[in-house]
RNA sequence: GCGCGUGUAGCUCAGUUGGAUAGAGCGUCUGCCUCCGGAGCAGAAGGUCGCAGGUUCGAGUCCUGCCAUGCGCACCA
């Protein structure tokens, strides 16, 4: 078991003691990002450099400093390289039609600088822009020079973020919707580390109140019917075979209380369990947490009360038919909410008081980005949590925290739905999706869609090993290309690109490719803002039906060295960008399969 | 009834923040195996983007109203 709960002072927070910090707003919107170019010669890609030149034209014209040009790579290879449709929103401002626009933004373009050798303009007025191949193939070499620093920004500024997710009570192992929240959970870590964020992972332990009442008592029924009792299990109470072992282990460990009477031990003893069983689980899906925080722990430092003092002062709450009451309607709820219980009900706090407390110390600790991932039928808590928070009054802004909410699961397999799991009885377990299809195909199959669709998992699929399941094909395309270095016994350490003649990459499928390749920054980039990883999942097929194909069509080996040399860089930034997409989603990045 | 989602090819889903002729995988059909791995590749068919209005140069994308569907609407967590 572990030291609980997490120490609030383990990292310092930049300024954890300031009071009534300036709101940051919940995420960068479209309306937010600051239209800038970079205008020193180091640019990230071609298509920066295109989009900059393209400002820099339209600002000559007259365009607002804050006018975007918005570059898109057109799904018709006819249509060039990339196309952009400014002509057309400059039309309004500047009073003249769209195809003068885009004659004059021609005329004022420097295209050379920027690797164009051919532009045209398009229908309603679409630039259309067509690069030279060797400009644009050594957009790659960055990436070989510094395969750590590609497809990174830095948006965060390394401010810092917490996320929360999986969270699960302590009373039983972690299931399907647990799995989904872990992989959407972690990704978005990552994705966030990518984008220049100081990240937490944080699992909150709801390990008191009602449902760990319910263990206790569910264990000792099961202490009593070992003991040879009738089995008695509680209203609301747990009925899994792993409330069986516990109780063995239990009767084991303590042959004192071999009659279950000891109630308060059987809920220490049952809650210990079961946090080492989900850590089990998560160690066997490759999910690490910075932090545990425990729920019982508010309650211990008294954190709850301190809450619930500060909202009575704050002049939001009233009592009513014995019951302590938050006015929640005053912040968008649409009826008020019980905090505390009647005494004839039990005279507890009801869940989200802690909640709201607990959300006071990730202010407090100096998070002042707070994101939950929890499953859409946890969704009633958000409006509560807020309010409790914007009730206090204590400068934490209104949309604090971020949730991301993803729907149910559904496990198929052999054409049916799958319901119960041996151990858990009435649900299935993570564990069972690992066991049956391995850690990387259960997590890309979580992450390749949106996490606001539901999910069906199907296990047939996930576990075939064939080009049908996206797992292997996306594995594959990067074990062949590390399968080139390996027959050609080349060190890729020597494979830097330079020197090397790129212009020779002119084969229709290498140009996809090698375009493909270039989008990696900016779909992270879109990935992390969006708080989307199937992002980066459907980059990653994309990108390794690419490089099948064009390992297909092309050999790297044994042609003209000067071939030879380009399609070796070629071949090294494919092996990159898939592992790197990999990494970012917790896949493991095989080098043969 | 109210709130939050979802409706796109036979199936499962993308759709670059409003762009050009709506894409992918699977399935179906037609071809291709002496190759750096065929665990693969090339091609074809397949769509009134739930329905109806609206906004504008332009809508799968934004707005309104319906229809279908998932989840939630406790002095449970």
């Amino acid at each position: 078991m572990r030291p609980a709960p997490a120490d609030p002072t383990a990292r310092p927070a930049a300024s954890p003691h300031r009071a009534a910090p300036p709101a940051r707003p919940r995420r960068p919107r479209a309306s937010d990002r600051a239209p800038s170019f970079p205008r020193d010669s180091r640019l990230v890609n071609q298509a920066e450099a295109l989009r900059a030149e393209i400002a820099r034209a339209a600002r000559a014209l007259g365009a607002p400093d804050d006018s975007t040009p918005v570059l898109e790579r057109p799904r018709d290879p006819s249509h060039g390289d990339w196309a952009t449709n400014v002509a057309m929103t400059l039309a309004k401002p500047l009073g003249r039609k769209p195809r003068d626009i885009a004659e004059a933004l021609l005329g004022a373009m420097d295209l050379p600088s920027v690797g164009v050798i051919a532009a045209d303009i398009a229908g309603p007025g679409f630039l259309n822009f067509r690069l030279d191949p060797g400009f644009l193939a050594r957009g790659l070499l960055p990436m070989l020079a510094n395969p750590d620093a590609w497809g990174r920004h830095d948006i965060g500024h390394g401010e810092r973020v917490v996320v929360e997710f999986v969270s699960a009570n302590p009373t039983g192992p972690l299931h399907v919707g647990h799995g989904r929240q872990a992989a959407l959970g972690d990704a978005i870590s990552t994705l966030l580390e990518w984008t220049g964020w100081a990240v937490d992972r944080e699992f909150y332990y709801n390990d008191a109140g009602a449902q760990i009442a319910n263990l206790a008592k569910s264990t000792q029924a099961r202490v009593r019917e070992l003991a040879g009792q009738a089995l008695e299990i509680p209203e609301g109470g747990y009925h899994g075979e792993y409330i069986r072992e516990i109780a063995q282990a239990y009767i084991a460990q303590h042959p004192d209380d071999a009659a279950g009477d000891d109630l308060a031990a059987m809920q220490a003893f049952a809650v210990a369990a079961l946090r080492h069983e989900q850590d089990l689980d998560l160690q066997a899906f490759g999910v690490k947490f910075n932090t545990y925080y425990l729920e019982s722990s508010l309650y211990t430092d008294g954190r709850v009360n301190t809450t619930v003092d500060a909202l009575r002062a704050s002049g939001h709450t009233y009592e009513e038919e014995g019951a302590l009451f938050l006015r929640t309607t005053d912040f968008g709820d649409d009826k008020d909410r019980v905090m505390k219980k009647s005494a004839a009900k039990g005279g507890d706090y009801t869940y989200f008081v802690p909640d709201v407390a607990y959300h006071v110390t990730k202010w407090e600790r100096g998070y002042h980005r707070a994101i939950n991932v929890q499953g859409a039928d946890h969704h009633s808590t958000i409006t509560r949590v807020r309010a409790g928070l914007q009730a206090l009054d204590i400068g934490i802004p209104k949309g604090y925290p971020d949730y991301v909410l993803h729907q149910m699961v559904t496990v198929m397999k052999g054409g049916e739905e799958v319901k119960i799991s041996k151990r858990a009885g009435s649900y299935v377990t993570v564990r069972d999706l690992i066991d049956e299809v391995g850690r990387d195909a259960v997590r890309y199959f979580y992450l390749m869609r949106r996490g606001d669709s539901q999910l069906v998992f199907d296990i047939d699929l996930a576990r075939s090993q064939s080009e049908e399941n996206p797992v292997y094909y996306v594995q594959m395309a990067h074990a062949r290309m590390s399968g080139i270095f390996r027959v050609g016994e080349i060190d890729v350490a020597t494979v830097t690109g330079e020197g090397v003649e790129l212009a020779v990459l002119s084969e229709p499928a290498e140009l996809e490719l090698i375009k493909q390749l270039l989008d990696f920054p900016s779909t992270v980039r879109g990935a992390a803002e969006n708080l989307e990883p199937h992002r980066v999942a459907a980059w990653l097929l994309e990108t390794a039906r690419a490089g099948h194909t064009w390992y297909h069509k092309h050999h790297v080996l044994g042609e003209p060295e000067d071939i030879t040399r380009a399609r070796l860089v070629l071949a090294r930034a494919t092996q990159l960008g898939l592992a790197a997409g990999l990494r970012i989603l917790g896949l493991s990045a095989p080098e043969r399969m």
